[in-house]
DNA sequence: AATATTTATCGTAATATTGCAATATACAAT
DNA sequence: ATTGTATATTGCAATATTACGATAAATATT
């Protein structure tokens, strides 16, 4: 055992879990938050604004990049990344989604 | 090494990563799913709901309750279990606040 | 009091993540 | 062609997560 039991719930749960996993680390967010900021999509300063080693930033970058939330093009020498906006859109609806059913509910509970 | 070296970033960023983190499960998904849909909070339905061990989804519940992601208050014998609403708006409110700001942008990248 | 029910905790195995040094790859410039 | 620059990959150690059986703790019921 120790590995997720993905097969046992929805694509969907899946696929948000997917993406909420991917944005848990702040590191992570810290690459989503400088690609959001930064006005072009500066190719390889991500690693100097980052507190890790070069190896480690590359690896953040390809796990942002297999959920799907940045996207990166070949820039001659360099790698340009920038927010895969798609995804992004895709959780902050489900969070919108669950305040309004919140609201509907008013939450009564216990 | 190993460990995230969480004290090399933001608050901010610490705090959206614990959350985006616990909600990073599919299994955690579905409990915050099912206590939004449904009327009842009892922590053995919750278990029923499930296709995991009674220990696995008290440990889900636990890490969710450490994120501040719900709330547990016990009831006679069984513990009700509800969602916390701050911090899902919270959540919420940073994914909002992504959204507007790749907007105003107009992601004009590579 | 004895028993049943409900949830939490402990212990542990399997697996995943985090981080980095060393190295590889790929293009630039000289 | 050689050198420099930028990024990726490999390999590995440290740590964290996931899952569950066994068991404990706490209340309910008889």
């Amino acid at each position: 055992m120790g590995a997720t039991k993905t097969d046992h719930f929805s694509d969907r749960q899946n696929e948000i879990a997917i993406l909420a996993k991917a944005i848990g680390h702040p590191a992570r967010i810290a690459i989503l938050e400088f690609l959001i900021k930064s006005d072009a999509c500066i190719c390889g300063d991500i690693v100097n604004e980052l507190p890790l080693a070069q190896p480690t930033v590359s690896q953040h970058l390809k796990e942002l990049k297999n959920a799907g939330l940045i996207k990166g093009s070949i820039e001659g020498n360099a790698i340009c990344y920038c927010i895969d906006e798609k995804n992004l859109e895709k959780i902050k609806n489900y969070f919108a989604n669950i305040s309004i059913k919140l609201e509907k509910k008013n939450n009564k509970c216990c």
